[in-house]
DNA sequence: AAACTCTAGCTGACGCGTCAGCAATCCCGC
DNA sequence: GCGGGATTGCTGACGCGTCAGCTAGAGTTT
């Protein structure tokens, strides 16, 4: 690695450890949620009826399922989320649902939390620099999912 | 935030989860070592004789002090990192040492974590992505700083 | 010297995220 | 039908990072 290039990842590291930090304090000052909280929130809200397998929701949002059911277990401890019988042929499946207050508190805090990365993010750049990013992190998460892939925790077709 | 804006800000979450989560693997299985671990050792692996007082240390790497002492007493734990008597005049500080297996774990984490980083991130982009995306990062880096000390931790001069 | 303030350093509580591992169910080939 | 693998969902352990709050020494003010 180039010294430019050893630069521009630790420059990555530190800005977006910053970004993560203020937006997520930003969240948690205007709503009282995690970001980990608003995006699982957020994808139950898109959803039909504001339910969904965990599976399906971890798919989703690309967290495992480990991940997923440690969070909806703090979600429905505040009481955001609760399990709902599900109706599918498969025994194995369940359902979780978005509560009242659920509902409402991601109501709360989508405008805030987008005014939030619109101060933190997109207030910072100009249009050509938005652009670049977008380019970047493109070729980056290819690169990144194509490099996962070869690591697949999938079951891989025995060479 | 345009459509565009947003994409690229949700893609820069997803990315650099992403590549947080890969290169810390990486460095784990390379060296034993979380990234955390990693960045203290490299701070006292530059100063001279590995020692260094906390409150330095934390500014160096842009930690708050109680991040640095967690993370100084799992060190600790491991027996990468000792306490030592300090000289100064000033009765609260303190200093603390790399110890041989400290300063082993940390040369033999380099390189592997070098080459992780290169595998991740340099390898994906061309030189020209990487100037636009250094620029894009020291605009949001200046951008960030400038937001964050208006709501300064630092006493702020009076009004 | 007493009182105030600032700085250095630490700790406990708590949410987050990874990993290893478990139980139940489903599905497929025999 | 039955055994083996895959999928779904969960849990406990453990390291990380933030926050609130504490002690103690240092510098300043009155």
């Amino acid at each position: 690695m180039t010294e430019r290039q050893l630069r521009t990842w630790e420059n990555l590291q530190e800005v977006t450890e910053l970004l993560r930090r203020e937006v997520g304090r930003d969240l948690w000052n205007d709503a009282k949620l995690s970001e980990a909280e608003f995006t699982v929130l957020a994808h139950l809200s898109m959803a039909a009826k504001g339910t969904a397998r965990p599976s399906e929701c971890a798919r989703a949002i690309g967290w495992d399922s480990s991940r997923l059911a440690h969070q909806l277990r703090r979600l429905e401890k505040r009481g955001l989320v609760e399990k709902a019988a599900s109706e599918a042929a498969d025994g194995r499946a369940s359902l979780i649902a978005l509560t009242d207050d659920g509902r409402t508190a991601y109501r709360r805090a989508l405008g805030p939390h987008l005014r939030s990365a619109q101060k933190w993010f997109a207030d910072a750049l100009s249009d050509e620099q938005v652009d670049n990013l977008a380019d970047a992190l493109e070729t980056l998460l290819r690169h990144g999912s194509h490099l996962a892939a070869a690591t697949a925790p999938t079951a891989e077709p025995r060479a």
